[in-house]
RNA sequence: GCUGAUGUGGCUUAGGGGUAAAGCACUUCCUUGGUAAGGAAGAGAGCACGGGUUCAAAUCCCGUCAUCAGCUCCA
């Protein structure tokens, strides 16, 4: 009894050294023996037999942490590999870590297999699992470790080994398969239970284009059955609200072959709803003090030669022309910045012009690889809300908290503040030739921007290499309902362009002076957002962006006419309104109106007709009864705009 | 761009070497019915496109295009 080890709680346990983590569990009780996965012991985890062998703190994770359902979720990569590592024994492996919900394993078939195979590597997986093969952590010298893996022809193993910096390397072994790890794991293969092989996709070798693609196999693991099953039962369901679906089949968008990909035609519902947020955004911005701009689709190739997109992203950009035959070469815009920087130049500015806040509902085209090309999410041709505020260097920490506010306002609006997460997007040092602009001054942007998120308190992770070529990006991230992330808003701090285009402002010392600019979209780019709303709702648009906003229906023939009257009147009143007058059951006619998640029903028969009212029906809470047409008018106004 | 999968009337799908089947939608007729599918009749595709193999291709092979998932990229 020389050992003292300090539970979370500041309970000690004195023990001999040599104890292990399983050992401290047991005599805490039972049941924390049988649910411990791993633990931490001075901050580090470790597996649960790890020897401990002076004092330390000591935290036992079960599966309820989120740390030991990663261990879980690593130990079930571990048994794929070895069960495909059974399967086909020439396979190579790469790497496989836990990740979000799950885990995967990257492995290079000499044949490729399908999805199909996963029957079989499942199968061979809980036979892994019921022989219980004990999973031991073994120490290897770098040299021993090289030779081991060179001697199964693991290459890939052979190139991290060769990576790694530490000299004494670990491995785990189970049964007839020992793999590189840092661990920790089970303590044994047992202890997986409930798992499921996913997808099939390929993955570059360690990230890189430049690399051979590998084969990934996704798969999760979970402590409970009832877990796993809610958990596939989940992704079944958000796949149901997947806006390039339920888009396509509401009527918001389509796609056509000949005209190609990643070019999508918004249909009447969606242009409705695609003006119907232009209309706010720009409302909304005129009285946040933004000037409208409307600029050309496309510029000569000098214009983008200067601002240096040229230079990084010519592939990515539509050029109409040919330089080497001396035309003039055109090139549709990737983006708005330098048009609008020229209707900055227009005039001399002194320092009182600032700041000037131009905004634009601004098309833009850029080239996205063929795979790239998403539903709405990401395509070739888009609308972003996109603006430019040129300021003193003084004016940029407020307009930098304004410009955040106005996107907390569209966040809010759109019912997404609870699903966005922010990200300080900066440069990545060892990177140099992707960005604009010496140390000192990306150390200066990167510092007051993160001074100005500090001093807000904003929570946000930090991205190296997110940055845009002209400086760091406050990046707001959302999800799509395949738990893929992408940028929705952003805003940008840039103190290079400025002087790249000679804009100037004199300053109260009659100086000539290179002003600031943020760059910041409000409410993102239209398209992708549109598709954000139609997953976030499942289609059922809030009222006021709904496109259809009322049908009335009318129940025989005869109430045609009350319908058009009222129909009439909702229109005058800006509503969004459409009958259905055709000769079908009532009830019919309901069930289509609510599979296309119209907000109200009017229902409108002989009775409603004598009393002069309508019967009010509910998307959401079916029939709510009648109702007056100015008392209905009075309860969709407080809907009308958010 | 890369890996894998998919492509059958407007939609969802069945079929699968011997010139296509169903439901919904659509059209017409009957029904004027009170809160999620009234009834009947009818029309509509040559199976994404191009090439090849074959006596014969929607079915097999190759290429292209498009769609999906993932990777990489995203000013």
């Amino acid at each position: 009894m020389n050992i003292v080890v300090t539970l979370k709680d500041g309970k000690t346990f004195e023990i001999n050294s040599g104890a292990t983590p399983l050992d401290i569990a047991k005599q805490i009780s039972e049941a924390l023996s049988r649910m411990a996965v791993c633990a931490r012991v001075n901050g580090e985890l470790v597996d649960l037999n790890m020897q401990i062998t002076k004092n330390c703190s000591l935290e036992i994770l079960t599966l309820r942490d989120p740390e030991g359902l990663e261990v879980l979720r690593h130990t079930a990569a571990h048994v794929l590999a070895n069960a495909v590592k059974n399967i086909y024994p020439t396979v190579k492996l790469g790497m496989g870590p836990a990740i979000k919900n799950g885990f995967y394993y990257d492995f290079d078939f000499d044949t490729p297999i399908s999805q199909e195979d996963f029957v079989k590597i499942e199968a061979q997986m809980q036979a892994i699992i019921k022989a219980d093969f004990p999973i031991v952590r073994k120490k290897m010298t770098k040299k021993s470790a090289l030779a081991k893996m060179k001697g199964f022809n693991e290459t890939y193993k052979v190139e991290l080994i060769g990576d790694l910096k530490d000299s004494n390397i670990s491995f785990y072994e189970q049964g007839n398969f020992i793999e590189l790890c840092a661990g920790p794991h089970l303590t044994s293969t047992g202890k997986l239970k409930h798992f499921k092989l996913t997808s099939l996709a390929g993955a570059y070798w360690r990230g890189s284009e430049k690399n051979k693609m590998l084969t990934r196999i996704y798969g999760t693991a979970f402590e409970k059955k009832n877990e796993l099953d809610e958990y596939l039962m989940k992704i079944e369901e958000a796949k149901k609200r997947d806006h390039n679906k339920l888009g396509r089949e509401l009527k918001y968008f389509m796609t056509e072959e000949k005209i190609g990909q990643g070019l999508p035609l918004l249909m009447p519902k969606g242009a409705t709803l695609f003006n119907t947020l232009v209309r706010f955004v720009e409302d909304e911005e005129a009285k946040r003090g933004y000037q409208l701009t409307k600029t050309p689709f496309m510029a000569k190739s000098d214009l983008y030669k200067l601002s240096g997109h040229w230079n990084l992203y010519k592939d990515g950009m539509f050029v109409i022309g040919n330089e080497d035959e001396d035309d003039e070469v055109l090139a549709l815009r990737p983006m708005t910045c330098p048009f609008q920087y020229m209707i900055y130049k227009n005039g001399l500015k002194s320092y009182r012009d600032l700041p000037v806040r131009y905004n634009e509902t601004s098309t833009l085209f850029r080239n996205e690889s063929s795979g790239e090309m998403h539903g709405l999410i990401r395509v070739r041709q888009f609308t972003l809300s996109e603006g430019h505020i040129i300021c003193t260097p003084e004016q940029l920490e407020e307009e930098f908290k304004k410009s955040l506010d106005l996107t907390y306002y569209m966040l809010d609006c759109l019912g997404f503040s609870k699903d966005v997460w922010f990200r300080f997007s900066k440069r990545d040092p060892q990177n140099k030739d992707k960005y604009v602009g010496s140390d000192e001054a990306w150390e200066k942007a990167e510092g007051l921007m993160k001074k100005i998120l500090d001093d807000i308190g904003l929570k946000y992770v930090e991205a190296i290499g997110d940055a845009a070529f002209y400086g760091p990006k406050l990046d707001i991230q959302m999800e799509n309902v395949f738990g893929k992330e992408d940028t929705i808003i952003t805003i940008q701090v840039d103190m290079f362009l400025s002087s790249t285009f000679d804009m100037t402002f004199v300053d109260q010392d009659g100086s000539k002076k290179n002003p600031y600019i943020i760059h910041r979209s409000s409410i993102g780019c239209y398209e992708r957002t549109m598709a954000l709303l139609i997953e976030k709702y499942a289609g059922a648009l809030p009222f006021w962006m709904a496109p259809e906003q009322v049908r009335i229906l009318s129940l025989t023939d005869r109430n045609i006419e009350y319908v058009n009257q009222i129909a009439e009147r909702l229109k005058n009143e800006g509503y969004r309104t459409d009958v259905d007058v055709r000769g079908e059951k009532i009830g019919f006619k309901i069930r289509e109106a609510q599979l296309e998640k119209i907000p109200y029903m009017l229902i409108v028969g002989d009775k409603d007709e004598d009393m002069k009212v309508v019967s009010v029906r509910c998307r959401k809470n079916g029939d709510i009864g009648q109702v007056s047409l100015d008392e209905f008018l009075s309860k969709i106004k407080k809907e009308a705009r958010p």
